[in-house]
DNA sequence: GTCACAATTCGTTATATGTCGAATTAACGA
DNA sequence: TCGTTAATTCGACATATAACGAATTGTGAC
């Protein structure tokens, strides 16, 4: 019950629910999702933390950075995980609403300008942020 | 989204939880519903408000007693809407919980020693009240 | 070690939500 | 019409949550 719990006060914030579909299409670390939802980090922070809680994200760190992504789809058997299943239904949901293309529109141009890049990352990972597809990289711990 | 948010806010205290997973097996009327969750009447009515808002449960009144029931299962096309899908990934995900099982067994038990079943119901209703089926029955305003 | 920067944690404040009891509304029966 | 009972709405209060800035932690560069 605590379980469900987690999950559904996870998405019960408009800002959550916009990480959440930002991640759909590439990880980003804490800045850059600061830099989209124009949050103090310290709230950026709190809300990445409160999706990990409820296993709606996956974290790793990389150097000074922290990048989120969702879930690896490998385990996303139906029925298994309130959160895989819950993540899916908020996907499939909320895909195309103007908020979200908005966002998308807004991270496309912050990351094309190179804006943002996280200063430290090496040519091979900016390439990466481009890629319409999750990367799937090494656990990060719980 | 704020439709999507009427819903995984409803789903996120947990009488509203035992009242969806109640509402499974039979309709309920407000005064059983407040008896098997504890609550004070203007409690229980409070919570039924809004699942209903979030079109998670629908009601009907019946003289004096408005009965609760979970959405007919006519329109339940997956992906269609957010309330009907969040319904079916809660029913999944909370059932066999011992929460849920305790509450089954206490609401099972009232209606056979017949106490709260709303003094003024007639025999048919009565009986319709052990049945593991949800009757679809006329539709109250919205 | 010291500095710089990303991220998190902590303390505070404003708003939202769950709860109750009291008052009100709705429906029925005498 | 009046009384009774079911349900809802209202007002008050306690707790939970989102937001911020300040302080702290973690990492790498110098």
């Amino acid at each position: 019950m605590l379980d469900f719990l987690n999950v559904t006060k996870a998405l019960t914030d408009e800002n959550r629910l916009r990480i959440l579909m930002a991640l759909r299409r590439r990880e980003l670390c804490v800045c850059q999702v600061t830099a989209f939802l124009d949050l103090a980090p310290s709230t950026t922070s709190k809300h990445l933390s409160l999706l990990r809680q409820a296993r709606l994200i996956e974290a790793r760190r990389k150097g000074k950075w922290v990048y989120y992504r969702l879930p690896g789809t490998g385990e996303s058997r139906t029925g298994d995980s309130p959160a895989l299943d819950a993540l899916e239904l908020t996907l499939t949901h909320l895909s195309g609403l103007p908020v979200i293309l908005r966002d998308e529109a807004r991270i496309q141009a912050m990351l094309e300008r190179e804006e943002l890049l996280c200063a430290g990352m090496n040519a091979e990972e900016k390439e990466s942020l481009h890629s319409p597809d999750i990367h799937l990289l090494e656990e990060a711990s719980g």
